[in-house]
DNA sequence: AAGAATTTTTAGATTAATCTAAAAAAACAA
DNA sequence: TTGTTTTTTTAGATTAATCTAAAAATTCTT
């Protein structure tokens, strides 16, 4: 029904949907999808077409609710699998989302539901993303940058919102892992870099590009 | 490098060439593809231009060394998930080879090696078909149809060779499954049909399409 | 509120995989 | 060996997804 091609573009206009509330710009899914506006043009009319988007020409883009259900039963699928690449297969967290993105286009919902079961039903994917149940249900979940954190608290490191390889083996290098707990000891206000303290023992030093790709939630 | 459909089309003439042990017929690949004449045509000049067939107009195909690794990576990938489906997730044995299309084509050589390794390398499907190692290699079995056994035999059932739900759920209904041991009471000339026992308990009547698709190894 | 800059869409091609219909080659048969 | 049948290939279209270049619409800036 939906092709390979079709869903990522669904996926992508929901997520960057998600992120901004309001329309999703051709540009912006062009430069997501790896294509050229004028490729992303002629997607959008033939999404039109089949009732899966929202789109007026040069007015941006939505979901319709079909198109959500849609592009969600692809996140469910990708993070499910992310799970069962690092749960069971033993990977990295670093080394899944290439895979992922080939796996969640396997088309068997007696496959996904079966996946669910023989992982336990996690809600939450390696990168600390939460996995939209078989509704396309997900959690709102309260999570803050590790940038917007004043000096002084205590927070638990719960996510990440930047997948690259690169990303996450600097984390794994520097100790910053999920369930870590951190303190932030100090703010240069010059670059907005932080000085905190990390739970499993070393003080270290990060810049605010790294600390905006943290996501934690506080600690009383 | 090589497209889905690419795969597909070797995976098809390695089949076809190990049943027959020469080249296949442009007719014989249309009818496993499920295309036509004229399309299996055009994708052979192309394989051949990839090196990954040997075709001359009107002459037949078979696969160039390059060509058959590739289909035996298809081949291994596709029993290894069938082998996944079954004893991790729980699938029947009928359910698992439409889903095994679609995995095999995912593209990761890290996946495959963990996956392999999870499952305990596995030398079987759950049809009984061998799995290539990792190098392509494949024993070379000394399997007989139920069909060629003689009268007053005992045989053990290793496999299948006819893989569509219907008859796997019949195998099912009937206590065919891979294990079991069967001797041969009674073959009717006229249609060739037998009547069998099976080790589980009961005698059974089988017609000679059933027998023929049944793979077994004879007893001492 | 123009004019300039940016964004988006359309026009026209290209590539992969397929099809139908027709032509060509090979195989079979009298 | 010569006609007939079957198989295979070619010719010409079609559909999905993409591209570049040009046109059109929108947005920004004086
Ligand atoms: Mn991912
Ligand atoms: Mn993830
Ligand atoms: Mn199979
Ligand atoms: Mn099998």
């Amino acid at each position: 029904m939906t092709s390979f091609t079709e869903e990522n573009y669904l996926k992508i206009i929901y997520k960057l949907s998600a992120e901004t509330n309001s329309e999703v710009s051709t540009n912006a899914v062009a430069e997501l999808t790896q294509t050229k506006a004028a490729s992303v043009s002629d997607m959008l009319r033939k999404l039109s077409d089949k009732q899966l988007v929202n789109y007026q020409k040069y007015q941006g883009v939505t979901l319709t609710a079909e198109g959500e259900r849609v592009a969600l039963s692809v996140i469910r699928k990708h993070r499910l699998w992310e799970v069962f690449l690092v749960a069971k297969l033993g990977f990295n967290w670093d080394e899944v989302h290439d895979i992922a993105e080939q796996l969640e286009h396997i088309d068997s919902e007696e496959l996904v539901a079966k996946l669910d079961e023989f992982l336990g039903f996690p809600k939450f994917d390696p990168h600390g993303d939460p996995i939209p149940d078989h509704n396309g249900r997900m959690p709102v979940l309260g999570y803050q940058n590790l940038s917007e954190i004043e000096v002084g608290k205590n927070v638990l490191m719960v996510g990440v919102s930047e997948h690259s390889s690169a990303f996450l083996q600097y984390l794994d290098k520097t100790g910053l892992i999920l369930g870590a707990g951190i303190t932030i000891l100090e703010l240069n206000e010059f670059d907005k870099s932080l000085s905190i303290s990390i739970s499993s023992g070393n003080a270290i030093f990060i810049s605010h590009e790294v600390a905006k790709n943290i996501l934690v939630i506080e600690q009383k």
